[in-house]
DNA sequence: CAGTGAGCGAGCTTCCGCTTGACTT
């Protein structure tokens, strides 16, 4: 038994310190944090000034069973958890639930996993900062509040399951806001003018320095430079340097590997987790661009060695955040000599190729540009053409890394080589276009440019920008999509061998690759929220209370005192607020029916629908669900209208009705009491009876066909034998059991059939049931 | 797993931040 305990967060870290410490030391992890506030229930007692209920997680318990064993036997137990609030909170935690003294504890920090720097951890312990445990106390104590007291107003106001919270609620608003302004956005056209010139043999373009509202003003500029000649008028040459980005952060991981790789931000976590755990790289969860000594020299060595010495230049970034906690490194292989993993998996490849490669750049030297401007003038107008080229004189870091360009909607403007001229040179001209654009509303998120924007705000940490991104998409506030853009038109016209010609083209615009939309919840929710929360919804709460959390972790705020000071006025509205008996439904009156009943369409409890009649009136009003594909935002009075034309009946089938209706998992076809799915080609509000007898028949040769044999037991239930979306397969008793291949599902005997699933059974492997209820 | 939607009411839902796990006819 080792003499010393040392523990830290991460059990992939734990391994690699192990190696540093030698036999002396046994190394292991926490898995994170080990108590926390229960699930059910608030957990914080208000009355006795917020005193939390913490308890050990229920994932946690054979954790600190285990870890208390051993600390109960080591001599010394070294905390060495990250040094943030999160960090000393663990350890402050694992110091009351495994019964530790202060003669036998002592904590320790490191901001890089290197043998010296733990080496010189363990040589300056230090004590656990109770100041910092208590903001961040103060932290997880406000989340549960303003959590927990939200969520359910919103189970009574707007619809059950519902959450809020400070993090997503903000998320959601900034989706909700950028989609009102691109609906808000006006789009003009004007035209932009650009000349295709040539000279000493080299053809060139340069726009124009002025645009044009209309066609009319457009063409009249062209008329005038009719037989008229164009000359150099200005020349100029400007150097410039480009430098290096700094090496990855968790969110520019996720941007980067998002425009380059088209990772969600889930995968580029996954993924880089695997790379991570081989050793490959540095801790994937950092909001720190710094390296350290080691690596900086490290990858100086491998640029001298691979691009020669002019191509290193070595630096250490600073952060801009005002949020970093920087316990950790920036994101880098964990040996630069290593250009590609061993993995053999292409996406561990591909994401790693990237961070090596970004990283190694972050060391390397500024690019070297000439930019040159040529002014193209005319005597016939005081307008100028301009021609902007660049060369880059000494590629530096280019060679290796060119980061990607944040707005990809913008058109590619690329640049060709221009010409050698001489002011007053005359220049041929090619031809002129003047072609109408237009102007463009603000583009969507996308899941990384919303992570972005949340890091921006000082809102959520690099441990939880993945799970919020699903979060506000799992509870229906916001949608991914890929939508087709449509067609527009746009005129053209042309100055060449003096005749002005004009001619209509056609471009797709508005068309979006894996955004984020609000949905008609989200947007409710969004503006119920902002109404009556206003102070939580603001972008500036979280910068707000953190620093008020800071104050706490400099000791000079009790974490209680904080927390009443906020709780006060926010219980109080919250009290207000669920004393207001409306529903909040979104609700908006369309129009009326031929009878002259209301018309309205607004959230239920299942969601967005259409009602016809008063709620107050004496008749039970009618509902229907809307359609996937509409919004409450732009649903007219017919679209409504033509909702209740479902459930329709098409017909009579062996003596029962043929329903026809659209349910939770879309078209069906209701007969005798069983439900058939209509296929996605088939329109439930024009399908004909002969269609549905065919559907009906279809689904009925399936089931047939679905039983291969049946296999009675007594008295056990039966085994069937069933032929599934994914081959032939045993069940019995709500478990499924794979077949061999060597074996023929039709002429499988009971004997073998009870032979595979205890085979299966053996193997040791967790079943999982056909539909998994939630987690215990 | 598919007819819901007001209201009545039981009992359910929920936060953010730290970590990895287990595995699919």
């Amino acid at each position: 038994m080792a003499k010393n305990l040392l523990i830290v967060e991460s059990p992939a870290k734990a391994k690699t310190i192990e190696k540093y410490l030698g036999k002396d030391f046994t190394v292991k992890s926490s898995i994170g944090h080990i108590v926390d506030l229960p699930e059910k229930g608030l957990g914080v007692d208000i009355k006795d000034n917020f005193k939390p209920d913490y308890q050990v997680s229920s994932d946690k318990k054979k954790v600190v069973a285990e870890l208390k064993k051993l600390a109960k036997a080591a001599e010394m137990v070294w905390l060495a958890t990250d040094e943030d609030r999160e960090g000393e909170a663990i350890a402050w935690h694992l110091y009351n639930e495994l019964g530790l003294t202060p003669k036998k504890t002592k904590r320790v920090v490191y901001h890089e996993i290197t043998k010296s720097a733990i080496e010189a951890a363990i040589k300056n312990p230090r004590e656990i900062n109770k100041d910092l445990v208590d903001a961040q106390q103060a932290r997880r104590i406000l989340d549960r509040l303003v959590g927990y007291e939200l969520s359910p107003i919103l189970w009574k106001k707007i619809k059950p399951s519902l959450s809020a919270g400070r993090v997503q609620s903000v998320a959601v608003r900034v989706i909700v806001e950028r989609e009102r302004e691109i609906t808000a956005f006006g789009v003009t056209s004007f035209f932009k003018v650009v000349g295709y010139f040539s000279s000493n043999g080299v053809s060139f373009k340069a726009e124009l320095d002025k645009k044009f509202n209309t066609e009319k003003e457009a063409n009249e500029f062209l008329n005038k430079l009719k037989g008229t000649e164009f000359f150099v008028k200005n020349q100029e040459k400007k150097p410039s340097k480009r430098t290096p980005s700094a090496p990855f952060t968790t969110s520019t991981l996720q941007q980067e590997a998002s425009r380059k790789l088209s990772f969600s931000v889930l995968q580029t976590m996954r993924v880089a987790q695997t790379l991570y755990e081989r050793g490959d790289i540095t801790y994937m969860r950092t909001d720190s661009v710094n390296l350290s000594q080691l690596a900086i020299d490290a990858a100086k060595e491998e640029i001298e060695k691979v691009y020669g010495d002019k191509y290193a230049q070595t630096r250490q970034f600073k952060t801009k955040s005002a949020s970093a906690q920087e316990a950790h490194e920036a994101i880098r292989p964990t040996n630069f000599s290593i250009k590609a993993t061993t993995s053999e998996e292409y996406n561990e490849q591909r994401l790693y190729e990237l961070i090596w490669k970004r990283a190694i750049a972050s060391q390397m030297a500024d690019a070297e540009i000439e930019k040159t401007v040529i002014t193209i003038g005319n005597k016939a107008t005081e307008n100028n053409f301009i021609a902007t080229g660049e060369v880059i004189k000494f590629d530096g870091f280019l060679k290796v890394y060119m980061e990607s360009s944040e707005d990809e909607g913008e058109e590619e403007e690329t640049e060709g080589q221009l010409p050698m001229v001489n002011t007053n040179d005359k220049v041929g001209l090619s031809h002129i276009d003047a072609v109408q654009r237009f102007t463009q509303p603000p583009s969507r998120y996308t899941e990384a440019s919303l992570v972005k924007k949340l890091e921006g705000l000082g809102i959520g940490r690099p441990s939880t920008y993945a799970p919020t991104i699903s979060t506000v998409q799992k509870r229906g506030y916001v949608v991914k999509e890929t939508r087709e853009g449509t067609e527009r038109k746009y005129n053209v016209l042309t100055l060449k061998d003096n005749e002005i010609t004009s001619v209509t083209k056609t471009e797709i615009t508005g068309a979006e690759k894996s955004k984020l939309f609000p949905t008609d919840v989200g947007i409710v929710v969004n503006d119920f929220l902002i109404s009556n929360f206003a102070e939580i919804l603001d972008y500036n709460f979280t910068a707000h209370v953190e620093e008020e959390f800071d104050i706490i972790a400099d000791g000079k705020l009790a974490w209680q005192k904080m927390l009443k000071d906020f709780y006060k006025p926010f219980h109080a509205t919250v009290e207000k607020t669920t004393a207001v008996k409306e529903r909040a439904s979104g609700e908006r009156l369309l129009g009326q029916d031929t009878n002259g009943k209301n018309v309205f369409v607004k959230i239920g409890r299942y969601g967005p629908m259409v009602q016809i009649g008063d709620t107050e009136s004496e008749e039970k009003p009618r509902f229907a669900k809307i359609r996937a594909d509409q919004r409450m935002e732009s649903m007219t009075l017919e679209q409504a209208l033509e909702l209740f034309r479902l459930p329709r009946k098409v017909g009579v089938y062996e003596d029962k009705d043929l329903d026809v209706s659209i349910g939770r998992f879309g078209p069906y076809i209701r007969h005798d009491g069983k439900f058939y799915s209509l296929p996605k080609e088939d329109d439930p509000y024009t399908v004909k009876e002969d269609r549905a007898i065919i559907v009906i028949e279809e689904k009925r040769k399936k089931e047939r066909e679905k039983v291969i044999q049946i296999l009675k037991r007594d008295p056990e239930p039966e085994i069937q034998v069933l032929n599934g979306r994914y081959g032939p397969y045993i069940t019995t008793d709500k478990e499924i059991y794979k077949i061999p291949k060597d074996k023929e599902p039709a002429k499988l005997t009971l004997e073998e059939c009870l032979e595979i699933i205890k085979a299966d059974k053996a193997s040791g492997k967790k079943k999982r049931k056909f539909f998994p209820k939630k987690k215990a």
